[in-house]
RNA sequence: GGACGGGUAGCUCAGUCGGUAGAGCAUCGGACUUUUAAUCCGGUGGCCGCGGGUUCGAAUCCCGCCCCGUUCACCA
């Protein structure tokens, strides 16, 4: 089949005609020509002339449908796809004729006028038509397109090329980037950014890559959060700053987890959780409403209003309603351990109390938490970059948003006590020796810049990929990425 | 890492009891000036994921491995 195209190719260029131009001047997009041609339908309506609208369109030829002297074919671009009809007459015997080197994935340029064939389709009635670029390799099946997941995710060009509605799902995930970035600069907050590559990885718990830089002989690892970066632009003068970017985690894989994600972090100084919370209900109600255009949608067939307020609740309220036990009565381990699996929750000898805490969470509380819901409050163990509650030290003032099951953000009043902060990292290392090779590694100059002084703040996460999941119905999270991880072969 | 499912033509998929490897689309040749999954006639196209075993004979049965998906474990 390669052979056939690199024939036609050889053809192309025999008769003085270069396959892989450099340019086309197109008149409109295909959403344009065909948005101009139906206005102008409307106008011309009471008139009664038929309506006619000169272009030059250019795009991927994805199917051809041959009657000899006369020939449909089908022009796809970004914004949309038109027909193309190519009549012998009207093009003249020696252009039609070069139209048999043309194959399906051909990019093409085609003149002509836009215009309603007699079935009432719109098309584009070409007067000219040149190759713009050749395709040496054919297309998946026009019909049902690319299904094998595992080419769709290796090779996302075919994916793209032949599943239109895969393009439609990104632009959604790219109008979610937009529309939140938009929101928080109407929030005034400032974005920034900060190093991907840490000398010490933290702000989250999470295995860490580690690359090496040639120049200082020195291992460096790709951020698993940019928090610490953030939180020291705070103790430095900005009051509101967001970031959106890259982090890595060297995890599992899994429908909900991709090793690089996209996160969305924003620093407020002068608020708190509470404050954060509801700023979180707007943002999300909104950018989320601005995308999918109107107030319900449908996620996995579940249908999921964002009428506000959302539900809100502490993490130990549903943990006493879902899985009916009250775990906070207890600090001991043993005890809650005994209390999480006399519920079925499975627990290993190296989890701590928050730890099971947070597979109860998990296991009994985020399976019902379908409709949006806060969930706050949470053990101080899992939490060590947070402020403890206010009247109750074993607990922090952090906040989870749940949406459709998934965990879509988390949010604190940051822990500003440079004291108390290096008694939290203190535990993680105690944590690190114990075995556990996600704790957190002890940031001396983080500690040093809260001891200069960070005002009271509020800081929330988003995992975006999840957002975009949201938005856009998607089961797995490698539906949203470009290019999602899978084993190089 | 465990369990289950999958890997056959460029793509989407059949393949019975172990007996010459199949269809549709794409592609090539032919017919056709209003089709839109165009239609009609004829052809080309295979490391049946990889390796080993059983057998006269393996896409098919057995063993090992690789890759993908779902799920559990793990994990912000």
């Amino acid at each position: 089949m390669r052979r056939h195209r690199l024939e036609k190719l050889e053809r192309i260029r025999a008769r003085g005609e270069e396959p892989f131009k450099f340019a086309f001047s197109r008149t409109h997009l295909i959403a344009e020509a065909r948005a101009l041609f139906e206005e102008a339908e409307r106008a011309a309506a009471n008139g009664g002339a038929p309506v006619e609208i000169p272009a030059a369109l250019a795009g991927r030829m994805t199917a051809m449908r041959s009657h000899g002297k006369s020939a449909f074919a089908d022009l796809r671009d970004e914004t949309d796809k038109i027909q193309v009809f190519f009549g012998c007459a009207q093009m003249g015997e020696a252009a039609y004729e070069t139209l048999k080197d043309l194959d399906l994935g051909d990019f093409i340029g085609v003149r002509g006028a836009v215009r309603r064939t007699k079935r009432g389709e719109i098309t584009l009635f070409a007067d000219a038509c040149e190759i713009l670029t050749k395709s040496l390799r054919p297309l998946p099946e026009k019909y049902h397109g690319l299904t094998d997941v595992e080419t769709r995710y290796r090779q996302r060009y075919l994916d793209m090329a032949s599943n239109p509605q895969v393009i439609t799902v990104f632009k959604k995930r790219i109008q979610v980037v937009g529309v939140l970035r938009e929101w928080l600069n109407a929030a005034g907050f400032l974005e920034v950014e900060t190093p991907m590559l840490h000398p010490i990885p933290g702000g989250a718990t999470a295995r860490p890559f580690i690359t090496h830089h040639n120049t200082y002989d020195r291992d460096l690892y790709l951020r698993v959060a940019p928090e610490l970066y953030l939180k020291r632009l705070i103790v430095g003068g900005f009051d509101k700053v967001f970031e959106i970017g890259r982090c890595f985690r060297n995890e599992g894989v899994d429908t909900r987890h991709n090793p690089e994600f996209t996160i969305m972090e924003l620093y407020e100084a002068y608020q708190d959780y509470m404050g954060l919370m509801k700023e979180t209900e707007d943002m999300l109600a909104e950018v989320i409403e601005a995308v999918i255009g109107g107030p319900t949608f449908t996620y996995q067939g579940e249908k999921i209003s964002l009428e506000r307020p959302w539900a809100r609740m502490t993490l130990h309220d549903a943990i006493r309603q879902y899985a009916d036990i009250d775990i906070e009565a207890t600090r001991d381990r043993a005890t809650a351990a005994a209390l999480a699996e006399s519920v079925g929750v499975e627990v290993t000898p190296t989890m701590g109390y928050g730890k099971i805490v947070d597979a109860v969470l998990a296991a009994k509380v985020q399976p019902h938490l379908v409709q949006p819901t806060f969930l706050y409050d949470y053990p101080i163990e899992i939490s060590p970059l947070a402020k403890k509650k206010r009247g109750n030290d074993a607990l922090t003032e952090r906040f989870q948003i749940f949406i459709a099951r998934l965990e879509m953000g988390n949010a604190f009043s940051e822990l500003n006590d440079p004291i108390d902060q290096r008694e939290r990292f203190l535990e993680q290392i105690r944590l690190r020796e114990a075995g556990d090779d996600e704790a957190q590694f002890l940031d001396e100059d983080f500690i040093a810049a809260l001891e200069v002084g960070m005002p009271p703040t509020a800081g929330l996460g988003v995992g975006i990929d999840r957002l975009a999941m949201l938005v856009t119905d998607s089961a797995s999270i490698r539906e949203v990425i470009f290019f999602p991880q899978l084993r190089v072969l």
